[in-house]
Order: structure tokens, then sequence, then C-alpha cells
DNA sequence: GTCTATATTCGGATAGAC
DNA sequence: GTCTATCCGAATATAGAC
């Protein structure tokens, strides 16, 4: 017999604070309380057990449900997977295509922006992100196309950002696939270990990580801006500070 | 009934170029050359479908053996799992803790020998390194508290590294735990993109994030080692550019 | 140490009542 | 839309021959 593994039941899951986020918000509101409640109660599963570990009867007994209800409201698990990771693709792209992105000139201040917004979104939905990004072998060959197509674009999106600071002088040169990456990898990672109880924020950590992602961009030598040595004025208050 | 999902044969991955990497030398010479064979078929499933997606077929068949044969030479699928996970990670932290590290005074010199090679260990044994990080959900309880203590140790050796300089004075005033994170972030997560068809040698990639860390923690404002202009000599050439 | 055969449990999905 | 009951394929692990 296999020795227990580390598994989690639903009402385990529901009072775990490390499964806290904003996913009870992220669903598309055209479906109706108790779907999105699924979708919910499948994300904490998924999140902490894996989405094959996860079975149909987790998930509904989630919300207080018997097994079979779950599939009045999805065909099959793997729809449930489906719908999360799409969604959060979707959402994640929308949230730095938006005009508070999209308006800014500047080529820093909307590379800022860009990442500001891209953490912030990946910590605030921390849980659903962690399945977006690594559930994916989950999915049927066809649903994995449809989520690879919003992943390009995401990339593209930030790819296009750094290339064009680098080609108005903005930037240093940098090689812009492996800084892409690079910045990419920083957002995304966070969904490893971020939690909402620690001491960042969601936007105290997008504010950090634009100022990491611009200091690899930045050209060497002589800070361009001026302001040399007036360490006044830190970027944004830390909710509770643990270091210089 | 359930659409069929992306999984794959142990002979479709066998002749994956995606999970090329250098697994069969990774694991413990005591074992024989079955285990050892039947580590690398499992290490190829597991990565490429999941560790709870994996059958014991799917791994024995890799090595062209019975599922019966599995036990004769691992007691459980979840031992099978641990071995791969344990020897991960003490390998991970072994290379890093290197005397090519412990002997290097200068602090930046140090860091930038921690990132390069624990970023060139991922790159070079990514497809374990991915089971290793990423189905750490199923071990035991009492497994995964061993993995956990190793991966604390290798936290704390780089945490200390960035301290000390930063106390030295070699770096700037940074905030040790957010930017050690970060540096972790980066080496971590390439095991999520990485290839060693790709245009970078693990040892490139090692260099490049060993600078982009190193671009981090450095003094802002004029550039602390002098040579400021000439950008001759690049750490070390690339398998094939792409950028500037 | 490897095989064939199988015990046994588990889990996705369905049937059909209410 | 939710329930109870259940079908049935699949997967871990074992038995026992060679």
């Amino acid at each position: 017999m296999a020795k227990r593994q580390a598994r989690f039941t639903a009402q385990d899951l529901a009072e775990d604070v490390r499964l806290r986020d904003d996913s009870p918000d992220l669903w598309n509101t055209q479906l109706g309380e108790v779907p999105r409640g699924l979708l919910t109660s499948a994300v904490r599963c998924f999140a902490a057990n894996g989405f094959h570990a996860t079975t149909t009867r987790d998930i509904s007994e989630g919300m207080g449900l018997s097994p079979a209800a779950l599939y009045v409201h999805f065909p099959s698990k793997e729809l449930v997977l489906f719908e999360i990771i799409r969604t959060g693709h979707e959402r994640a792209l929308a949230y730095i295509q938006d005009p508070a992105v999209t308006a800014v000139d500047d080529s820093a201040e909307r590379l800022r922006a860009i990442i500001a917004r891209y953490t912030t979104w990946h910590a605030r939905h921390h849980v659903a992100a962690r399945v977006s990004q690594y559930e994916l072998a989950g999915l049927t060959p066809e649903h994995y196309a449809e989520v690879l197509e919003l992943r390009h674009q995401t990339n593209e999106f930030l790819r296009d950002a750094v290339a064009r600071g680098m080609a108005d002088g903005s930037f240093a040169p940098v090689d812009v696939k492996r800084i892409t990456r690079a910045m990419l990898s920083l957002s995304i990672d966070l969904v490893r270990w971020y939690r909402l109880e620690g001491s960042d924020s969601p936007e105290q950590l997008g504010e950090y990580y634009a100022d990491l992602a611009l200091k690899l961009v930045t050209h060497p030598g002589p800070t361009p801006p001026s302001d040399n040595d007036t360490i006044l004025d830190p970027p944004s208050p830390r909710r509770s500070t643990n270091a210089g």
C-alpha cells in the first residue's frame, strides 16, 4: 500500500491562509454563483494538490455539494481546469494592456507600469495564477494550444516594450529576448512562494519588481536622470520593514 | 468520457529533444544500472506529464521492463519521486557550496560564482530540476519536510552571501530578503522554459544571470570598478547570437 | 530479477429519482 | 439543480512461476 501522501480536503483548504487570494472575484460574471464557487474550490484544490491528485469529489465538497453536482455546471474536470487557466491568462493580459499602460509614452515609465501591473496581478491572484502557470499539462492538446496563444501575446507585449525603449535610447543596449525572459521569470515565479499574509502587498511587490526591471535595462555609469545621492523618498511604504 | 489529455508515452519521451538533460549522470553511483535507468525514465515522465499522471507502467516501459519490475528496485512510486527530488536538491546545494565558491573572498565575485553555478546547474539538469521544483506536492509529509530542510540551507547560503557583500560595502544597501528571493526566482524559473537546444549553453546562461544579479546589488551612480566605456570582451561567447 | 496474472482500490462520469 | 447509487476503466501494488 502506498504511504499516504500530503493531501488536503476542500474543508482544510478553505481555511488555509496560504490559499487566500482574490480568485472568487476572478470569474466571468455571466456564470452563476454555484459554478463560480466551484471554480474557486477547484483552484484551491489544484493549487494545493495538483490537477490529477484532485478528485471531482474534492471540488464539489468544497461547495458542500455531491460529486454529481459538478457535472451540471461543467462537462468534465478538464474543462474546469481550462476555464481557470484561460480566465487567468486573459485577465493577466488584459491587466497589462490596460490604458494605464498603453497611454504612457515614456518608454521607461511604460516598462515600469507593465512590470508593476503584471507582478501585482500574479501576487493578488497567486493561487489561481499558480494553477494557470503550473497545471498546463492537464489540458487537452486543443486547449493547451489556445492558452499558448495568450502566452505568446503576453510575451510579445513585454518584448515590444523593451525593444522600444532600447530603440529610442531610453535603455542600454540589452539582449531583448533574454531580458524579457528574466523579467517574466521574476513576475511569474512569485506564485511559487508569495503569500498575501507576507510583508509585501501585491502593489508593493509590483513597485519593487518594476524597480528591479529598470535596473536591468538602465545605462551603466552616471545615472541618467541625475539626482544621485539623495536617498530620501523610497518608492512606496512597505507594510512591514525588514531590511535596509 | 473524459477527452484525452496531452500525455506522452515513455517511448515518445525518450526521443523528445525538449527532455534532454544530464539526469542520467545525476544518480547515486551505488545504485545499479537498472534503478538509475528507471529514475531517468521517471524524471522524463514526471517532467512531461506530472507525478500523478504518470503510471508505474510508463516508468518501467521507458526501460523496456514490465510494470512489476519497478517494485524490485523501489518500494513505491512515491519513493521514486523522493529519490529524484532529494538527489536534485542535494546536488544543487553541493554545487554552490563547492570550493570554487567558498574559496572566493571578494564578495562580488563570490555572489557571481554562486549565481552562475546555481543557474548552470538548473539549466544542465533542467528536466530533473523541474521535477524537484514543481512536484513537491507528490511527497509524503515526512519526505517533504526533509526536502524543505535542504531548501532552507540553499536559501541561507545565498542570503548570507548577499548580506556579507552589503555589510562590507561591496553592494549597495538592499533588501536582502527580497533580493535573495528575486535571484532564486531567476535561477529556478528557467526550468519552466529552458532547453539545451536553445541559444544559451548552461554556462552562458549562468554567466548572464550572474551579471544580472550583480546589477541588482551594484551601487548606483559611477560604476565602482572603473573601466567604464570599453565594452570589448563579452563575458563568454554565445552559442548563437540573437541580439545586441 | 524479470515475467504474467491479478487483487483491490479509487476516481471520472452517468442514470434516474425528486 | 441536487441527490443517491453505481458503472467501469485505470492504476498501484502483490503473488507466484521461471
